[in-house]
DNA sequence: GCTACTTCTTATCTTATGTTAATCAATTGT
DNA sequence: ACAATTGATTAACATAAGATAAGAAGTAGC
């Protein structure tokens, strides 16, 4: 993998959408994110372990599961541009209860909680950044919620197709189906259905 | 019902929790809520509009419901000592998919959108309550959400029983069954089964 | 190139939930 | 006090999803 030269462009491109940095800020922002590539598969937190930094993803995809007995069960797909963490270890330090898991080689910009609140002090506007970065990420995650509460799991496989359709490329379908809280069997069959009408 | 004397006390027992505002802040916080009664079944937000305002519960519950078809589908309960709002609508000022409304009289702390920006502006620390609120939003979504993920509805409702005990006893069961996204009928064989063991 | 692994599909069987409807109890309004 | 509304339970039936297993197709590692 190559880093590029302008690693940074892709990150400020999306914290532009949410606060006005100054060029002076940006820097400092910079200099406070490092630079890191992982391997497909590799483990960023582990569950039961304390989570210690948030990611920017610049190339690829982190998964983010739980573990129910042995089975792994898919509760968010990080991709390109998102900000990725198991949020609430991170926030409460408490150990997690979520597996954060590279699905291809990645590159990432990483911080760590104390550089995070380093941050804070420097450039207080980075409150509003993590604030809308919250609100975001609360909005997404009361979208997805509804979609349980009101679609049927065909729907809700629609939606996805509707809104992720890279992802079918790039995701293993038992992967979608247990984000979808339904059994990879189920969604195939699923498609099945979908298929000849 | 009448005006407590001390209003804001349990507002700011709250908002200590996620920031030391100083004394000059806090009287500059109070001014910009404004203390506010409705009855029973009063919408706040309806389904189409678009929510300005943000509500802090002193007293009573108010549900969020999105309507499908004539049916109107649980997605959360507020009670006492949180921030409610349609999030979605009053952050990105679209109409809102979800409706707001009392279920027992209310007593609210009220803050309209424009007068939060202008309160960003004088109290920065401002953000990092907001923040927080969001950040604790949320992991609260992501918690139930992990719950329709691994979790049947019978434990669903389990952990419901034991989180929110004080709901059992304020809230009607069929809402309790839309929230745990399942229907009326359901809950109630759901509750047999589980009491003859 | 071969083996092992991963992924997806299909079949069978079981079961919990949705749907509809009826009944009963409790609450509310007038 | 009575009627109307709301809420909870139960029954009967249909159906979609879970569990388990087997097999096919593709991919990766050696």
């Amino acid at each position: 993998m190559i880093i590029q030269k302008n690693m940074y462009s892709a990150f400020h491109k999306i914290t532009d959408t949410f606060v006005q940095f100054t060029s002076k800020e940006k820097e400092i922002l910079e200099s406070a994110f490092t630079y890191r590539e992982i391997p497909k598969k590799f483990k960023l937190v582990s569950h039961g372990e304390v989570s210690n930094e948030l990611y920017f993803i610049l190339k690829g995809i982190i998964r983010l599961y739980y573990t129910k007995d042995v089975e792994e069960i898919t509760g968010f797909i990080f991709k390109e541009n998102l900000f990725a963490s198991s949020y609430d270890s991170f926030l409460r330090k408490i150990p997690s209860t979520q597996t954060l898991e590279s699905m291809e080689d990645c590159q990432l910009l990483v911080i760590t909680r104390d550089k995070l609140e380093e941050l804070y002090e420097v450039v207080p506007k980075m409150n509003i950044l993590t604030r809308k970065v919250a609100e975001q990420r609360f909005i997404n995650a009361q979208q997805i919620l509804s979609s349980f509460i009101l679609d049927t799991p065909e729907e809700r496989y629609r939606k996805f197709e509707a809104q992720h359709r890279d992802l079918l490329q790039r995701v293993p379908q038992h992967i979608i189906a247990s984000y979808l809280g339904i059994t990879p069997v189920s969604l195939s069959r699923i498609r099945k259905r979908m298929h000849h009408k």
